[in-house]
RNA sequence: GGCGCAUUCGUCUAGUCAGGUUUAGGACGCCGCCCUCUCAAGGCGGUAACAGGGGUUCAAAUCCCCUAUGCGCCA
């Protein structure tokens, strides 16, 4: 069992996002699977950050990236932020690093400079595919004799760099989906350097993991065709390709690439609409793998030990926003009264509920674990728990009609205040008496225990749906639910006339 | 259009690599029942799938081929 080397620590994987929009889920799970593949092994994760689009990155972007990774608990080893031998960790800062390599592959006559302007190819193009043909670079600006090639490379005419795709077969070694052949054929001569001399994104890409020494190279399906070029480059730079793992995308629930239309698709949306990053990463990891069993609640840290590759099925996976829910209650259950009332705290602030959040510490506590059974998210916690809020004595229209209906009402109201007026604790264990006392009440009378119960909640919420009445009883006390029984039993003779 | 990948309940999946142990298992959702002071939660039960067609084999969800569909990449 002992690794040949362990100290040597060979494996090196990246997550690489544009930091062109926030960070979405599908990049979260690519990360997830990268961070899982690495801590598992005990590997080495770089995040590099592919913002050589000027236009659309933006540090507002990179900043809702790196918060998001480091609230679901995704750590790296290398970064922008946190340094390591192979930066820098920025695209844009390595602009001088691709073009060397550019320039050897031109050097090597790997590639070659092409003066086609996109007109022309454009128009060339068109032609080819109305006469029925298939269309590829077609590789005039190869076939440039020296005398023009010196002319127009003297002229300044602006060029492109393409690469020279070598004949053959490629053969892309994917973890999940084995070899997959491609006839090189079949690829036509990208572009490697941009007319404005800037990195194209296969050749960035693969000068990238390259020299940041990347072993396995774990990413979206998307990518599956482009490793061929990647292969392609690596083998003209005289190196190893990495394995692959093109894992499956996300869809939304019409089967199309998750997108905005289908709800929020960015991490931090997740965040602030109340979700535990734990079941986050526990259910975007579910997607696509399993532990070969039926269990289904996970920890990142349970996450870490039990991932494998073997446990990753290709097909693609359709996000579901109910079995998301599903888990986020069930890891908000497993959160002591402490930990889910810290969570729910910036909820309330957020939405200005003031004098619950000027309720001493252990109030609130009861409050909030009174309504955590109703909770799909953290954010489910701010209505429900203004009941306790609520002046005494104020019934709302259902709770007033109800409290009218029954016969027994004002019975069975000071029956309830009397029972209360026994009990002077306000635990657990009182509240739980008290509810019996007062069923065993109900039931000497001959009635059922919702007989009295029932105006019981309405008289001391002033409403008809809320917490359990033990929680109640914990709240406000005995004494306390006694007053606000009476309070409402005064208001209804006021309306009784 | 060319190429690539994928295809088990509505959804996520187990089983597929080493064909028989499967009346195809679990979960979410949905439906019903129970519990019950309300709303929930919870418990119990139910619904529902091997894309289609050919082979190979005593035997195929599992192996091979074709078709279809979906998705992706290249433009």
């Amino acid at each position: 069992m002992t690794p040949p080397d362990s100290n040597s620590d060979p494996l090196r994987v990246r997550f690489a996002p544009s930091p062109t929009g926030k960070l979405h889920l599908g990049s979260a799970r690519t990360a997830l699977f990268n961070w899982l593949f690495a801590r598992g092994a005990g590997g080495t994760l770089i995040l590099r950050l592919e913002d050589t689009d000027k236009e659309r990155s933006s540090e507002e972007f990179e900043q809702d990236i790196v918060e998001s990774m480091h609230w679901l608990g995704i750590d790296w080893d290398e970064g922008p932020d946190v340094g390591g031998a192979h930066g820098p960790y920025r695209q844009s800062e390595r602009m001088d690093v691709y073009t060397e390599y550019a320039e050897d592959l031109l050097q090597e006559g790997k590639a070659y400079r092409c003066y086609c302007t996109p007109e022309e190819l454009e128009s060339r193009k068109k032609a080819t595919i109305s006469a029925g043909g298939a269309w590829r670079y077609d590789r005039r600006c190869l076939a440039l004799d020296k005398d023009e090639a010196a002319k127009l490379a003297g002229s300044g005419t602006p060029f492109t760099v393409r690469f020279r795709v070598p004949e053959g077969t490629v053969t892309v070694d994917d973890m999940l989906r084995g070899g997959v052949i491609v006839d090189a054929s079949e690829i036509d001569d990208f572009i490697i350097v941009r007319s404005d001399g800037s990195a194209g994104f296969h050749l960035a890409v693969v000068v990238d993991d390259m020299t940041m020494e990347v072993t396995h190279v774990i990413r979206g399906d998307d990518h599956l065709t482009n490793a061929v070029r990647h292969v392609l480059l690596f083998q003209a730079m005289g190196v190893e390709a990495p394995r692959f793992l093109h894992h499956s995308l996300l869809m939304g629930p019409d089967g199309s690439k998750l997108s905005k239309r289908h709800g929020a698709t960015a991490v931090s949306d997740y965040r602030a609409g109340g979700y535990l990053p734990q079941a986050l990463t526990n259910y975007l990891a579910l997607l696509s793998w399993s532990p070969g069993d039926d269990r289904e609640i996970f920890t990142a840290d349970e996450l870490t030990r039990e991932f494998s590759i073997e446990g990753v099925s290709a097909s693609k996976a359709v996000f579901d926003f109910d079995k998301l829910n599903w888990l986020n209650r069930q890891h908000m259950k497993r959160l002591s009264s402490g930990e889910l009332t810290d969570l729910v705290i910036p909820f309330l602030e957020r939405e200005g509920r003031d004098s619950l959040l000027e309720l001493p510490r252990e109030k609130l506590e009861i409050a909030v674990d009174s309504v955590r059974n109703g909770m799909e998210t953290l954010a489910d916690a701010v209505g429900p728990t203004d009941v306790y809020v609520r002046p005494g004595g104020v019934l709302d229209e259902k709770a007033a009609f109800e409290l009218a209906k029954s016969g027994e009402v004002r019975e069975a109201l000071q029956f309830c205040t009397a029972t209360l007026r026994e009990e002077s604790s306000s635990d657990m264990e009182a509240a739980e008496r008290l509810v019996a006392r007062m069923r065993e009440g109900a039931k000497t009378r001959g009635w059922k225990a919702k007989t009295v119960l029932w105006p019981f909640r309405l008289a001391v919420t002033g409403l008809t749906v809320g917490p359990d009445l033990t929680h109640l009883i914990m709240f406000w006390g005995p004494d306390g639910c006694a007053e606000r029984i009476e309070a409402t039993m005064k208001t209804l003779e006021a309306s009784d006339g």
